[in-house]
DNA sequence: TTTATATATTGCAATATTACGATTAATTAA
DNA sequence: TTAATTAATCGTAATATTGCAATATATAAA
């Protein structure tokens, strides 16, 4: 169908996968580096930047915007859109703790 | 198009985009853990857990093995699904890495 | 006010994903 | 061999995503 089973999933789950999906594209992911590495951030930029139409990444931004990895402040004209340290570090710890959780068990794994 | 444009990225920009997007749905995380809770990890088991069908949650199982998430060996007539620490390894120091670059950037943030 | 500049939104076509019933394949038990 | 069990695959319908041209919106400069 196309649509997924949100409400047979627990809340927790479903934050979790909507994270992780606002990443799952490289030009997400190249924005993500591209804001890592400068400090001016402002669309245009990007768009010189990624082969991608200016309404594509204005599109890709706003998932990021969603899923609050980014913010935006009105620069004049421009927008200055700027990662969010809180996001990244919540999905940091998430990682962290499966990670760390699948070290202890692994002593008595199955496979 | 709906078609992402591969080559216009790196290889390492494509291969973290297919790592999140192995993990962009609930009902992968949901599967992911539940086989961090359980020493048996076999297909029938999340058939009897999830509120999906089995054609369903093998199609799942086949994308996480596909971003190589998880591996299976053959026992009987069931197949033992297991979490490979390796590939969360892997993802873990990539986020890790974006969250320490941001928290030294961010003396000097912009927004 | 008019013009230029920068980003967002809309509409649409192409492709991808999700879900499931039905079937197939492979192994075990009888 | 036959029947039972388990997981994978196929076919298909419904929905989502990606990408872009065109347009709209908003601010700054002239």
């Amino acid at each position: 169908m196309g649509i997924t089973k949100t409400d047979a999933f627990t809340s927790n789950q479903n934050d979790m996968a909507a994270l992780f999906k606002a990443l799952a594209h490289p030009a997400r992911i190249a924005i993500i580096e591209f804001l890592l590495k400068n400090e001016k951030c402002i669309c245009g930029d990007i768009v010189d930047e990624l082969p991608l139409a200016q309404a594509t990444i204005s599109q890709h931004l706003k998932e990021l915007k969603n899923a609050n990895f980014i913010k935006g402040t009105i620069e004049g004209t421009a927008i200055c859109y700027c990662l969010n340290l809180d996001v990244l570090s919540v999905l940091n710890e998430k990682i962290n703790s499966i990670t760390n959780q699948l070290i202890v068990k692994n002593s008595s794994r199955c496979c």
